[in-house]
DNA sequence: TGACATATATCCTCTAAACATATATATTCA
DNA sequence: TGAATATATATGTTTAGAGGATATATGTCA
């Protein structure tokens, strides 16, 4: 993908531009379902749910885990025990789970209109 | 999905919320791959893709038309003849054609990203 | 004690979608 | 024949969400 290229129109959309869905809400709420967390490892440990590469940015992170908390999708308190500085750490409630569940249907049926597209242009693609 | 719910919270990222991607530029471009076609006629018929359900925003489709035809991904005429006003008919050009590859591309990534994160969800649905 | 790591947080900018609005020509119908 | 409707085009404004920038605090280590 020639995004980067000097020569490639700047504003014309080019797939994995800027602004594409990254599914940011839905990582973090797996990623607490998994285990509960905080802000800093959560940067550090998305990425493998295969959206975000590297880091991700603090900035989304944690105004998505402050909106998260706001609707009562997960629940957090300070961890002062341990190493290093004091952790809030995030844990997902009954309505976060439900929310994500909501996303794992969404995403199914986000495959079959991908799918289906794929199929349209592999139908023309000889015209 | 609740979304109207009136005592859902209205802040919080839901599934199919708004500014969801919408792959508006792969599906004209796969429009005008199959065949040649004008604003209007776009509005009424992309949704045949599946991304958008009725009719197309106007203001989408007009925008997206002179982005890509700035950037040389399409090209239009204005066709007088035949029944109703003018049309303004866009064809796809070799690049436009390209960069439709380029979304497939994408889009077969993005399946297998889901469909991994879909994996995840299974295999720790009972934790 | 300063450099570095861990950990948290907010603000500003930009992009793409949603929404609103307008105009022009052609066709239909009472 | 004129108003209503359909066809066809287009732009401006607002909103939501991602990207980027920036800052602060505590703990650890050389």
């Amino acid at each position: 993908m020639s995004r980067k290229n000097s020569n490639t129109p700047k504003k014309s959309r080019y797939p994995g531009a800027k602004k594409t869905e990254r599914y940011i809400q839905s990582s973090i709420l797996m990623a607490l379902k998994i285990r509960s967390s905080y802000g800093y490892e959560l940067i550090k440990g998305i990425s493998q749910f295969g959206f975000v590469e590297g880091q991700a940015p603090p900035g989304m992170i944690y105004r998505h885990l402050r909106d998260l908390e706001e609707n009562g999708l997960v629940s957090s308190e300070w961890q002062t025990q341990g190493a290093g500085p004091a952790k809030r750490v995030y844990r997902l409630t009954p309505e976060g789970s439900e929310v994500l569940d909501f996303w794992i249907e969404y995403m199914k049926n986000q495959v079959e209109k991908l799918l289906n597209f794929i199929k349209i242009y592999q139908n023309n693609k000889m015209t």
